[in-house]
DNA sequence: CGATAGACCTGTTTGC
DNA sequence: TGCAAACAGGTCTATC
C-alpha cells in the first residue's frame, strides 16, 4: 500500500492528532512487528516526519519509526481486530497498527539521529533533495540493472515503489527495461522532473489506494483513477492505443508501453 | 562492490 | 465446481 504519496499523506493525518502527546506504551500483538532496541521509556512526540516510506515519531531522547511495507495501516479503534499487530498506546488515544501481511516494522531506538536510525541510514535522497540529479547520475552510470530496478532501489532515491515506478517512466516516455547505465544526461533529467511531478500530484491527491491504503483518519486516497499504466496490464495505452506490455521486474509485475516509451 | 533469487506472510484472484 | 498456483503497494538475506 504504502509508497512515498501514501506515507506522507499517513504522516500529515497523524500530526495533528499526536504532536506534543505521550506515547506512554508499545503493545506488541505479533512478536517480529515490534523492535525495542533499547529499553522503552514513554516519551512526548515533539517531531513526526516522513523519510522516504518511513514514519518518523520522535521526542528527546526517543525515536519510534514505523514502515508499513505492503499492507500496514494506522488508525483509531481497528474495525478488524484480527489484523492487528501492535497497538502504539498514548496518553489520549491508542493507534492500532493493522498488517495483514506482517511484514510492517515499528522500531523503538534510544537515538533521535535520523542518520542513524535502522532502515534510514542507508537511504538515497528525497526527490526533492537539491544533490538529487548529481547522487543519481553518479549512480546510474554504474547500474547494470533495470530504470525499474534502479528506481525502486531505496539507496538511489527514497520513496519510490512498484506503482509509482511505472506511472514515471510512462509519464517520461522511457522504457523501464532498458538499463539504468543507458541513460543520457537529458534522459536522466526527464526521468528525475517526471518523479517529482508524479510523487507531488500523488500526494495532493492523497495517495493512492489500490486494496488496503486508507490514511490515519481511515480515508482513502484519490489517486487510483489517474493511473496510466499500473493495474492496467493488457489494456489499451491512454496516449496511442496500443496494448499495453507487461514484464516481471525483481519478481514485480511492470507495464509499459512499447510504442510511446522508447 | 553489484546483481539476482528467495524468504518473509496472508488473503484474493486466476487458470486449468 | 474445485483446487492449486499466481499474485498483491516492500525490504532483507544469501549467494555468485
Amino acid at each position: 500500500m504504502p509508497e512515498l504519496p501514501e506515507v506522507e499523506t499517513v504522516v500529515k493525518t497523524l500530526m495533528p492528532k499526536l504532536l506534543g502527546h505521550i506515547l506512554t506504551k508499545i503493545e506488541a500483538r505479533y512478536g517480529a512487528t515490534v523492535q525495542l532496541l533499547a529499553p522503552f521509556k514513554p516519551f512526548t512526540i515533539i517531531h513526526i516526519l516522513r523519510r522516504g516510506k518511513y514514519i518518523v515519531l520522535s521526542g528527546k531522547e526517543s525515536t519510534v519509526t514505523i514502515h508499513l511495507r505492503m499492507t500496514g495501516r494506522l488508525r483509531e479503534k481497528s474495525p478488524n481486530p484480527k489484523h492487528v499487530r501492535a497497538q502504539l498506546v498514548f496518553d489520549h488515544l491508542i493507534l492500532d497498527f493493522e498488517d495483514l501481511r506482517k511484514f510492517g516494522r515499528i522500531v523503538y531506538t534510544n537515538e533521535t539521529q535520523l542518520e542513524s536510525l535502522p532502515g534510514i541510514k542507508l537511504l538515497g535522497p528525497e526527490p526533492w533533495d537539491p544533490n538529487l540529479s548529481t547522487h543519481l547520475h553518479q549512480k546510474a552510470q554504474r547500474a547494470n540493472s533495470a530504470i525499474k530496478t534502479f528506481l525502486l532501489n531505496q539507496k538511489n532515491i527514497a520513496g519510490i515503489g512498484n506503482i509509482y515506478a511505472d506511472e514515471i517512466c510512462f509519464h517520461a516516455k522511457i522504457n523501464p527495461l532498458r538499463k539504468a547505465n543507458s541513460l543520457t544526461q537529458k534522459e536522466l533529467a526527464i526521468l528525475i522532473n517526471s518523479t517529482k511531478y508524479i510523487l507531488e500530484k500523488a500526494i495532493t491527491l492523497r495517495g493512492t489506494t489500490f486494496a488496503h491504503f486508507i490514511d490515519a483518519n481511515g480515508k482513502k486516497g484519490n489517486n487510483f483513477e489517474y493511473l496510466r499504466v499500473y493495474g492496467r496490464k493488457g489494456k489499451e495505452c491512454l496516449v496511442c492505443q496500443q496494448t499495453l506490455s507487461t514484464k516481471k521486474v525483481q519478481g514485480r509485475t511492470t507495464v509499459y508501453c512499447r510504442n510511446c516509451q522508447k
